[in-house]
DNA sequence: GAGGTATGTTAACAAATTGTTAAAGGATGC
DNA sequence: GCATCCTTTAACAATTTGTTAACATACCTC
């Protein structure tokens, strides 16, 4: 399993990407302080590491650096806000791999978290089967017999997250945050509509679904 | 077997970086000296060149610019000690393909030598072909039906990018960072733009691409 | 089974993304 | 300098996608 460390002194937003990544199969560690991210950051040796912009203690420019300068090459994303003057260039020569603005989806973050492992440690790539559908994430492709179909990006990022949470009962809310993210708000019937399509496009019998199924006064569980 | 040639006026690193090549399989030729080192650049062909930034007869710079000024594309490590003021930005523009700091690790050294290798050797004399399109990238040929046709830099390094890079979804940020590179801003629709241009100059019909398809809301992504 | 609530489904509109063109500015070569 | 080509971007058109309302159907409680 893959550790992520996260720092970032925002409490909601590290709630938030705790529970995400935990949710994508990650190990998440969250850290509030600077300093104390930068110890970690050398302690844990992490796969991989998110940090805020602006820090209590040491700024992310700063665990940045020292992190190259002692010659730990872990691949870092840096978190900013939009009001900060962020100097592309200046980022990516002090050693981040890779940056995102506030806010974000969280489906774009995970992607840039595996993207950039993977640029870093390439592993086996996964595909995922169930029934007579087929998911390669890293081709971002869903075919069935082997024929390709079309999904629209929230369809995919819906179906990407039921895959990763396979046989526990989600929420519409606990999707809304995590496929559309924390700074929209759709009606939770949004999540109702595309459960729909997801099902015309992959169940075998869209009227009696086997994988994409309703957990009435819940919400929907995916079975494989 | 591969050959690497090493261009490092430090006796005892020199050596050190040869025993280890050749433990790993590669054929090492090592030269102290600038000059010597650029003529066996172009004598010997070899798959890879690691050459110093200090150097006496010919300074590693000079060496990367007149390789690349003679069209050697032999990729290129450049090796630089801490204390230099080293330009990142200017050692990829003067044709550098990677840099490493002295002190580094064998193993960060083999693992970029390897990274490189993987990145350009494929490259070799390889034609690539989809639909009556060939590509030609040792001789920067692209031609359809046998007839050349003319790419622009911009729009030869965005195919080349995509050959890489098949069957992938490639954002237009991961576009912009790998063609243009990071040191230029341009508007991510640049990306669109060129796109479009490739696509009438190579696709059998532009209005309904089969090679350059775009992936909505992520980007673009290159099927031979 | 009735009533109330939850979910399925569809279509229409709004919003976002992409395609395309042209033109301004830059670069390059003569 | 001039002409030419290239790059970039603005502008608008075309297309795709997201969202929601509305109604139909299913489910649960009593």
């Amino acid at each position: 399993m893959q550790t992520v460390l996260v720092i970032d002194d925002d409490e909601s937003l590290r709630d938030t990407i705790g529970v995400l990544l935990e949710q994508e199969g990650f190990n998440a560690v969250l850290v509030e302080d600077g300093r104390e991210g930068f110890e970690k950051a050398l302690l844990l040796k992490p796969d991989l590491v998110l940090v805020d912009l602006r820090l209590p203690g040491m700024s992310g420019v700063e665990i940045c650096k020292q992190l190259r300068a002692a010659r730990i090459l872990t691949p870092i994303i840096v978190l900013s806000a939009v009001g900060d003057e962020v100097d592309k260039v200046l980022l990516l020569e002090i050693g981040a791999d890779d940056y995102v603005v506030k806010p974000f989806g969280t489906r774009e973050l995970l992607a840039r978290i595996r993207a950039l492992l993977r640029r870093t440690a390439p592993d086996a790539h996964k595909v995922f089967h169930f029934s007579d559908a087929e998911i390669d994430l890293d081709r971002r492709m869903v075919s069935r017999h082997g024929e390709e179909l079309k999904l629209t990006p929230s369809e995919y990022n819906l179906l990407t997250y039921f895959l990763h949470n396979p046989d526990r009962p989600l929420t519409r809310d606990m999707i809304l945050n995590s496929v559309w993210g924390y700074q929209s708000f759709p009606n939770t019937r949004t999540v109702d509509a595309h459960v729909v399509k997801l099902r015309q496009k992959l169940e075998p019998d869209p009227n009696m679904p086997r994988h994409f199924l309703t957990v009435h006064g819940v919400g929907y569980r995916f079975v494989p």
